[in-house]
DNA sequence: AAGTGGTCTAGACCACCGG
DNA sequence: CGGTGGTCTAGACCACTTA
């Protein structure tokens, strides 16, 4: 966060000229913080400077760099705490796990949940997941499958893909070892941040392979869910492809 | 939008007393405007009073309406349009309806889409719908059926359960002379504006009669999607079971 | 008590729309 | 041109946390 580039706002610039795209003031304090973030400059759980001393450094008003914050809050990348500040959002917390995990027990019983990794290869990335995940075809990308069960049943079958470049040393045993969720990982071991995601959803028969893995007849219906998640800058960072058994749970959405 | 019982906020009043719930001035505005929402004062596509009008008629700064409005807009109740005003939100527009339904062609082709109506019945609820719909059990319901196609293929199947009281006079014949999407029928003939939806998702086997309606074969994969839809007051005003054939669309979703 | 985010105000000015 | 929403400021004060 060392070089400001604010618009000049004097009367003969931009904002008067008529015909230059007008960006508010508190879009480009965004972008700023935006820039910062992907940075690293304050990493996930650490608090961003106060709303005052941001305003300084930026020879705004609070309530402008305010908006700002309250834009990238509502986004879910920032998060206020009354009295303490405001901090960089993480994936190392209980509630933020569900943002992400749409399935739920369909009676609200929690469920004992557990991941076994089936393999973890490196591989020039076919051309569908490299489309997908804007590389050049034959750029090398990690390829990762799993199962997740829950009180023993398995439930869910991962096919993950990531950007080989990001995440340099991964490995089953690493995975193994760490008992956070994946993107909490990815966060503290490689500095990769996913911000938000898009769903494709469809359901299909069950094939020979997922059927043995998740322990149903070849045909049975499965959830599909198709998955590209993104860090800061509308990057994409992951495809996931998952089939979820949907007997004793359910995808939930909300519409607004 | 007649009496105005906002909080006291002299230095005497809960603001100070510290013991009473605490709500912001803006906070009190929003609920205020939402009563008038909720009682029609103004109808969906018209435009309520301007910022300034409002803050006279509250006695607050315009700042403070400004954020009330802000939040409802963001919720989607009410759309600003800078120069213009800010309406109430309809689904009387082409936008809107994908707000709601979120099955999408694979590839961007736009469908042809056409709606039949299988039947329309009054009945006394279900245990099961009555208890999502909050209605005493044995209060009357309409249910109503539909298949949806896409360029002529039969693609969904709608299962719909209304309240009886505010859906008088809900005939096939009235659906079938409607060209606009259900929920733009329910506002302007019901007055029951649509706002919010929770959607749980499964795979199923298709069953005999699904199968015969989607001219598929019995057990084929099919995305099972049970909405129930909320009105301004968080009431629930329809519960809808779905059954989406999925080989050529999919259901889209953002995580955020 | 000091520092943080949260609310509220009053006023100025800009961007956009319509007559 | 007047009216609407949109931006920005400066300042006051409140609520919450930590020390």
């Amino acid at each position: 966060m060392s070089d400001q580039t604010l618009t000049d706002r004097s009367p003969d610039s931009d904002r008067a000229g008529g015909s230059a795209a007008f960006s508010p003031l508190y879009q480009q304090i965004k972008a700023l913080l935006l820039q910062g973030l992907d940075r690293g400059e304050w990493k996930p759980g650490e608090a961003i400077p106060s709303e005052l001393e941001l305003a300084a450094r930026f020879q705004v008003s609070q309530g402008t760099v305010r908006k700002a914050i309250d834009e990238l809050a509502a986004e879910n990348l920032l998060l206020r705490r009354q009295g303490k500040g405001t901090f960089v959002a993480t994936h190392h917390e209980a509630k933020v796990r569900f943002r992400f995990l749409r399935l739920t027990p369909d009676d609200a019983t929690p469920a004992v949940s557990g991941s076994r990794i089936l393999d973890v290869r490196r591989l020039k990335a076919p051309a569908d997941v490299a489309a997908l995940l804007e590389l050049r075809s034959g750029e090398t990308v990690v390829n990762l499958r799993r199962v997740l069960s829950f009180d023993d049943s398995p439930t869910i079958l991962d096919d993950i893909w990531l950007p080989g470049a990001p995440f340099k040393g991964l490995t089953a045993e690493l995975l193994e070892a760490s008992r956070s969720p994946l993107y909490a990982l990815f966060e503290s071991e490689y500095g990769v941040s996913m911000v938000r995601a898009e769903e494709k959803i469809k359901a299909v028969a069950a094939d020979a392979a997922q059927a043995e893995l998740l322990a149903v007849e070849v045909g049975h219906p499965l959830l599909q869910v198709e998955r590209i998640s993104f860090t800061y800058g509308d990057r994409p960072m992951e495809l996931r492809r998952g089939a979820y058994l949907t007997e004793r749970f359910h995808y939930r959405n909300s519409l607004n």
